[in-house]
DNA sequence: AAAAGTCCCGTGAACGTTAACAGCTTAGCA
DNA sequence: TGCTAAGCTGTTAACGTTCACGGGACTTTT
């Protein structure tokens, strides 16, 4: 008798049936299309409540040729900065009611995987926020995922033809260094972050610009690379010390890493800032509470989350209005925040 | 002449079209079925790489009725636990070949919103790893999610048929107060997480727990709560001391928290741990660098996503193949790490 | 030499929704 | 009275893929 399958979603065929009105009705309804009658529009809610009919978002994408859908590529969540953007680029995005579909990528190796199954889910946009160096970079782009959805980068060095939205390292980098120097330290090391990274090694040419302008010399010794995580702070410092053992400052490329320093710091009996200062760059919340508290770089990457994200919408709506766009790379400006570490 | 259109992917029709066979026969290229000769084959993939042709896994889904698409639902990337859990649900899920659809939920009036949009994108199986304390919440589930899907809650109350995957967060609060016991402690405060959350008011039960066992006393002037920010911790440890001056050790119900805490100790001159011993929860590499090193209790919660994946991974299989499934409840022993701050 | 099996390939329908169009009714107007 | 417009509803086709089925060519078996 029944004709309806056991544990099969109610369709909007079913709907109508129960309404006694055609699928299109349904559908008119559903998109709150203002040609239907008062009487009509109760009769096929009242079918929707009873069937507890729900839409199929992959049916109406195929039809649409738009599945509301973009993609963000990260990094992980691990450290700050990339946890932070993606809160960010979440909460813009269920704002304009943008789903999303997350890929992590650890390594260049990743991309073909990534923009297969990004191009597959038909996104309309990407949001690319691993923020890796490679001269490769540009050309892959181009040939896989370009012509499939706009892409926006977030923290890279930007190319001709490629949109990407950034915090200005470098001068974060520079500002903490020429505090560094104001205070009167003059032998001033760095830990760095992967240099394969353009965060890390734009924040390097922020500390190289400072010593530069001041007639100070920057040579390898004074550097370590660290890996942001604080144990490998922890690590860089000793090297460090080693390597230059006259230094008495130390500009730390993330906040972690100089959690790491200051436990190394205080490890070896140095006082901070009174033997060593130290400057970060991130202030997470948490930084205010290390001991002693940090002075570091104030980035907003919650903010560049969000422009990204209402960025992409723009285009997108463009794109489906059939209008030319143009969106402009984009770098926000730190501060820093001076505590008891300098 | 050209009857493609401009701008228009390529569908598996235009392969066919290309290669001269039917796009029966590409979809079998496409999926590897056996009963294509070799020959043809070949002339497929060429016809594919040529149009630079993309599958369109939407379509895929609709006819096949699996999305292979799984929802999270995550309550951010702030902090450790969370940021932990949702890396070993991503690492799993893509070893397992499984697409992410990322909801994060800040209330549980966001619950209609998130359910709505996981339904409507097909999802297969959801985690939910929002750790809230209702007594609203199964009555809920069962009426909207649990018809059209599978889901598996991390760090919960259990209910009857529902799967729950966690740490025996009480057993692990347990260790760590009974240790400061050990350490001859005897007047052990408390700064706990929020109380809606089960792990914060599982923290708590193990705290007293481990004071109930040793008969030793605990009030509620013994308690003041945060909300799991460093920030939090340094409030509450000076709210704490007003409360209860004669304290000599705090349990804190995260490495976060503790954090602040230990910032907060320095600020006031207290020695830790000579005048105050703290232990964490979480064991964040971090916590090896705070100063003084963090005894805290360690949990594993990136293995805990991993095998929340795995089993609505299996869910999922044997409900495909039509074949009952059980999966049971199950708690990971966490255990404690002792350092420099006990 | 017929029957059976294997290999390879194509046809038509279906998944659940919406776009485009057509058609019917009723109202308004000259 | 006839004409136009407005309001509401239904029909058909389409989105891009796979499933179920059928069938031809060739090989093997009896």
């Amino acid at each position: 008798m029944d004709s309806v399958k056991r544990n099969h979603r109610a369709t909007i065929r079913d709907v109508a049936r129960l309404a006694g009105v055609s699928a299109q009705t349904v559908s008119r309804v559903l998109n709150n299309h203002p040609d239907v009658s008062e009487q009509t529009r109760l009769r096929v809610q009242r079918a929707i409540a009873e069937l507890r009919y729900r839409p199929n978002a992959l049916a109406r994408s195929l039809i649409k040729q738009a599945s509301g859908v973009i993609g963000v590529v990260a990094s992980g969540f691990h450290f700050y900065g990339p946890a932070q953007l993606l809160t960010g680029i979440e909460r813009q995005a269920t704002e304009l009611g943008w789903q999303l579909m997350l890929q992590v990528a650890t390594a260049p190796e990743d991309y073909d995987r990534i923009a297969t199954a990004l191009i597959a889910q038909q996104v309309e946009g990407v949001i690319w926020a691993y923020p890796e160096l490679s001269s490769e970079r540009e050309r892959w782009f181009h040939q896989q995922l370009r012509p499939h959805a706009p892409i926006i980068f977030l923290s890279m060095e930007a190319g001709p033809d490629e949109v990407v939205l950034s915090v200005d390292n470098r001068l974060g980098a520079r500002l903490a260094v020429e505090h560094l120097i104001n205070r009167g330290r003059r032998r001033i090391g760095l830990i760095s972050g992967p240099l394969s990274l353009w965060s890390a090694q734009q924040r390097r040419l922020g500390w190289e610009d400072a010593l530069a302008a001041a007639g100070l010399p920057h040579t390898e010794r004074q550097v370590v690379q660290g890996d942001w995580s604080a144990e490998s702070g922890c690590r860089g410092l000793h090297t460090l010390l080693q390597q230059y053992p006259e230094m008495d400052a130390v500009f730390v490329s993330n906040d972690q890493m100089a959690l790491g320093v200051l436990h190394a710091a205080h490890r070896l009996g140095l006082g901070v800032p009174k033997d060593l200062s130290v400057v970060g760059f991130d202030d997470m919340p948490e930084s205010a509470c290390f001991v002693p508290a940090l002075t570091t770089v104030h980035h907003d990457l919650f903010a560049l989350g969000q422009l990204a994200v209402r960025e992409i919408d723009r285009v997108i709506r463009a794109r489906r209005a059939g209008q030319p766009v143009t969106i402009t790379s984009l770098m926000l400006q730190p501060y820093l925040v001076v505590r008891e570490s300098s």
